[in-house]
RNA sequence: GGGCGAUUAGCUCAGCUGGUUAGAGCGCUGGUCUCACAUACCAGAGGUCACUGGUUCGACUCCAGUAUCGCCCACCA
């Protein structure tokens, strides 16, 4: 067989993922006789590219698909695309401008739409190849896009039913403005930041000569859409100003003084300019006040009309220079202050937010909200980790309407249409014709499109059908889970859950992972400003699809951020390295005696004195993942006369760690699953069993032996890739398919087409050998202890060193039974270890469970050595049974604490006192 | 102004419902190209678990407070 000694990612990953694709690995189909677990993708932007974030959440929600997919479910991963409105235009904008090309005004919407379709069209597939880089089992044959007839019908469902219940309305309203996507922005949109401004005082002379009033605020050049001056009634201060008119300066109007208890008699001078059209307060203090509400930014937050003429066409910070300039020049403004204060940003653009008065179309949240929180509340959907349900708490509890329109026009566009003959309004199903009122043939379509995630909000169930009632909508939902970051909580997770309530009546999902965001390695989002995005295809390139994905799943703790540095991805590659090599080992010698064995068949199988049949199925490699015939496995190869105890510590290990796996994986901690696996196979399989195991297949042993102990190996070999395939699909795969060819002309028609479909590993009926296990652990025990003191000594590897062992020891048989593997590991000489009444002369000494054992040092080393190695190690001792004399002398420890646990600490007492007691004749001996 | 998170080895992080000799990876020190792997092996050093109190026989773990860093929410102009 042609195995290459370093694993090279590169094409196997490649082959195999072509190969899933080719062969409908992770298609999936509405069964009812099998349980499905579902899981929906956050559909990334049409146009997007992978980043570390999509990469971190699909290996997490890859890793859960395929592991109960092993695990017998029908395991459904819905993928798709968002048309990702906003964002999308955008880039084609961008496009549109470095091409030369006309702008967007210029094209017109149709043709500009033509545009925008065929960059999608261009870009589609992209973000998806990308994820199938990654190992993404999704099911890729039922993709949907936000913008494609069956989601543009749900939509356009959800609008009119929303519309027809007296949710979604529409009226002129404050609204967040980005003056650079000209239109209207939802208050999730807005990202505020503590920012150090100032705060100007500024005198509204009296128009009867009088001083007027001093108001303060941060924004002087909203002045001159001012139509009141409000303070507060009890104010006593300006009670008399009250139902006055001040001048407004810089116009020739003249406002009116109100009162309104809406003042903080407290902040600034106490009286606060009036701004209708340009301030969320003012305006409800201007409906109740029945002010004016002129206008005077445009869309580009440009100063316009009602504007005194000479600062008509200024950009607003230039006209809040020139309003400044021009105060100070009248002698209004009376000072300016430093003051911090929260100022809102565009999410997207980054500029300043312009509360501007325009008509828009809302929904009314309130009424979906209140079963949202039930849900979580009564815990039917559960947050991991649960802290997560606090912040969806505060945001429901204090929920606002929602502004769904946008003046964009990449989007689904808002199915209103106004009658020009009557004012008429109709919202419908099918687009109208005739004025349902006047009867009328002049109908105008709204101009807006829906905000992008009035899509995606429906994404659980839009993408299987809905409205209607499909086959996939009966037996995809309600999904299992939903991963995602805690950055889109509110646009996305909490409306997910109130729409489906409000919709199908069911909850989209039972739990909600929450990752962390992946950050750099000084703890800064990656941003293509600050230039410290780390590519995950680059890392995919250099370390291989595997390590990057291991390196994400053990870097991630549910909802904790991740400072991630390239250099991380080495221990995933260094790993997928190590298990090659251990499938190298075991796989090396197969072919050949494996062919061997077969070929003296008969004989062989006389030789264990079983029907070919038993044989064959009992040593079937499938063997792990089918309890019931593990442990006949090894019953038959210990009937053999092959009983080593490294093959029955090894399966308890394995049985311990498949436990610990699916404990982990139901918690959501995949980290904690993945690091068990990572220790069974690097410390447990390649330190210790492959070691132990080498003499069974050397030149020494006997074909019937190197071919057992091949054998299972393997199978060992089959349980850790089937383990680890959730993790690290591609080089899983690969090895599986080497084992499957391995085992050539055995049972070949069992085995799953791709691992993928293989069974999880199950513990089935099985339970480690407890004494093999103490057994073993005594072996590393005394390995690691020589070693020690090897390693102390300085004593050459090369030189090979004796044990001794006092004859009362009751490890003796267990040493001279397992001799050949404390020899090999231990680097010893001799055919057995000495057994002695007492201590040789000149002699190391160490304790391994309680009893001393020797390494005769003459001719090895100096004893000076030997003398630091064994006050260290007292020292050490000292410091550790001080600790625990403490607790026993202290009466209550001993009175109130369990019994197993003072039990506990009292053999530790004794242990160490006993060694301590050896180590400390062992000095005095050494002198 | 509310809320949340973090603070554990030089670095990046685990440590579940209080009792472990407080762990991992990387880095570091010493030794090995030992016939699967130098992307490796063996041995080792390194931590008053941010601080102060409290609860408890016992606290890295629970409670209160302090400090530093970070995040989210919030219409005081």
């Amino acid at each position: 067989m042609d195995i290459p000694k370093r694993y090279e990612p590169k094409n196997v990953e490649t082959q195999w993922s072509e190969w899933w694709l080719k062969n409908d690995i992770f298609k999936t189909t509405p069964n009812e006789e099998i349980q499905p677990y579902v899981i929906m993708m956050p559909p990334p932007n049409v146009t997007g590219v992978l980043h570390m974030g999509h990469a971190l959440q699909d290996t997490v929600q890859d890793s859960l698909i395929r592991y109960y997919r092993m695990k017998g479910y029908e395991a459904h991963w819905q993928a798709g695309k968002d048309h990702a409105g906003i964002a999308t235009q955008s880039v084609v904008e961008k496009e549109l401008a470095k091409n030369r090309m006309p702008t967007r005004a210029e094209l017109g919407r149709e043709k500009f739409l033509e545009e925008v379709w065929k960059v999608v069209k261009r870009n589609d597939g992209v973000i998806t190849k990308q994820k199938r880089a990654l190992g993404d089992s999704a099911d890729w044959s039922r993709e949907r896009f936000t913008l494609d007839d069956g989601l543009s019908k749900a939509v356009r469902e959800v609008f009119v039913k929303l519309y027809e219940d007296g949710l979604i309305y529409r009226g002129p309203y404050i609204v967040n403005w980005s003056p650079k996507l000209q239109s209207a922005i939802s208050d999730e949109e807005v990202d505020h930041k503590e920012e150090e401004g100032k705060l100007w005082h500024i005198r509204y002379p009296g128009t009867d000569g009088s001083p007027g009033v001093v108001v303060a605020t941060t924004r002087p050049e909203t002045m001159l859409g001012d139509t009141a001056v409000m303070v507060h009634p009890e104010d006593d201060r300006y009670k008399n100003m009250i139902g006055k008119e001040v001048q407004l300066p810089l116009t020739d109007r003249t406002i009116p003084v109100i009162a309104d208890d809406a003042v903080d008699r407290d902040f600034g001078t106490g009286a606060v300019k009036v701004t209708p059209a340009h301030d969320p307060n003012d305006f409800e203090v201007g409906k109740r006040h029945n002010l004016p509400m002129p206008i005077i930014l445009d869309t580009s937050a440009k100063m316009c009309h009602p504007a005194p003429v000479r600062y008509i066409g200024m950009d607003r910070f230039k006209a809040r220079e020139a309003v400044l300039e021009d105060l100070q020049e009248e002698g209004l403004l009376i000072r300016e202050e430093k003051h911090t204060h929260a100022v809102g940003y565009c999410h997207r653009t980054h500029v300043p937010i312009e509360p501007y008065l325009s008509t828009q179309w809302f929904m009314k949240m309130k009424p979906l909200a209140g079963p949202a929180l039930d849900k979580v509340r009564e815990g039917e959907i559960k947050f991991v980790p649960r802290r997560w349900e606090k912040v969806y708490y505060q945001w429901l509890e204090n929920i606002r309407d929602w502004c769904i329109s946008r003046q964009l026009w990449w989007g689904h566009r808002i199915p209103a249409w106004y009658c020009a003959d009557c004012d008429h309004v109709m919202v419908k199903r099918d687009d109208p014709t005739v004025c349902e009122k006047c009867g009328g043939t002049h109908l105008r379509q709204d101009e807006d499109v829906l905000d992008t995630w009035f899509s995606s909000w429906l994404w659980p169930f839009s993408t299987l059908g809905w409205p209607d009632q499909t086959p996939e909508l009966k037996y995809y939902h309600p999904t299992d889970v939903l991963v995602s970051g805690y950055d889109i909580i509110f646009f996305w997770i909490a409306r997910m859950i109130m729409a489906d309530l409000y919709f199908t009546g069911q909850i989209p999902f039972k739990t909600v992972y929450i990752t962390g965001m992946i950050k750099d390695k000084l703890g800064r989002w990656m941003s293509k400003s600050l230039g410290n995005g780390i590519d995950p295809l680059e890392m995919i390139d250099q370390y291989g699809a595997d390590a990057v994905r291991y390196c994400l799943i053990v870097l991630n703790t549910p909802g904790q951020d991740i400072r991630l540095d390239p250099s991380r991805f080495e221990m995933g590659r260094n790993f997928a390295n190590k298990l090659w090599n251990a499938f190298r080992f075991v796989a090396s010698p197969a072919s050949a005696i494996l062919t061997d064995q077969l070929d003296r068949a008969e004989e062989i199988l006389d030789e264990l004195g079983a029907s070919p049949n038993q044989v064959l199925s009992m040593l079937d490699f499938q063997g792990f993942a089918r309890p019931e015939i593990n442990g006949k496995i090894y019953d038959l190869i210990r009937e053999t006369g092959v009983d080593h105890l490294e093959d029955r510590w090894i399966l308890g290990r394995l049985i311990e760690t498949i436990e610990e796996v699916d404990n982990r994986m139901e918690q959501y901690r995949l980290d904690d699953a993945l690091m068990a696996i990572y220790r069974f196979t690097w410390n447990d399989f390649c330190d210790w069993y492959i070691e132990t195991i080498k003499p069974r297949l050397g030149d020494d042993a006997s074909i019937q032996e190197a071919g057992t102990t091949t054998r299972f190996a393997l199978n060992m070999m089959e349980a850790i890739v089937r383990l680890l395939h959730p993790f690290m699909p591609f080089i899983t795969e690969e090895i599986y398919q080497h084992l499957g060819n391995i085992e050539g002309r055995v049972l070949q028609e069992d085995r799953a087409q791709s691992i993928a479909l293989a069974e999880f590993p199950s513990t089935e009926g099985m339970k480690p050998d407890k004494d093999a296990v103490a057994d073993f652990n005594y072996i590393q025990a005394l390995v690691s202890a020589i070693r020690n003191v090897r390693g102390e000594l300085l004593i050459p590897p090369g030189k090979e060193a004796k044990l001794a062992i006092l004859e009362r020891d009751p490890h003796v048989e267990l040493v001279q039974r397992e001799w050949t593997t404390v020899k090999r590991l231990a680097r010893l000489e001799g055919d057995a270890p000495d057994i002695v009444t007492e201590k040789p002369e000149k002699s190391a000494t160490t304790v391994v469970d309680g009893a001393e054992v020797y390494i005769p040092l003459a001719g090895l080393i100096d004893f000076d050595a030997e003398r630091a190695r064994v006050t260290k190690e007292i020292n050490k001792l000292e410091g550790m049974l001080l600790g625990i004399d403490k607790k026993l002398v202290n009466e209550k420890f001993v009175n109130n604490a369990p019994d197993d646990v003072v039990k506990n600490e009292r053999e530790k007492q004794a242990d160490f006192r006993a060694k301590l007691e050896m180590l400390k004749a062992h000095q005095e001996q050494l002198g």
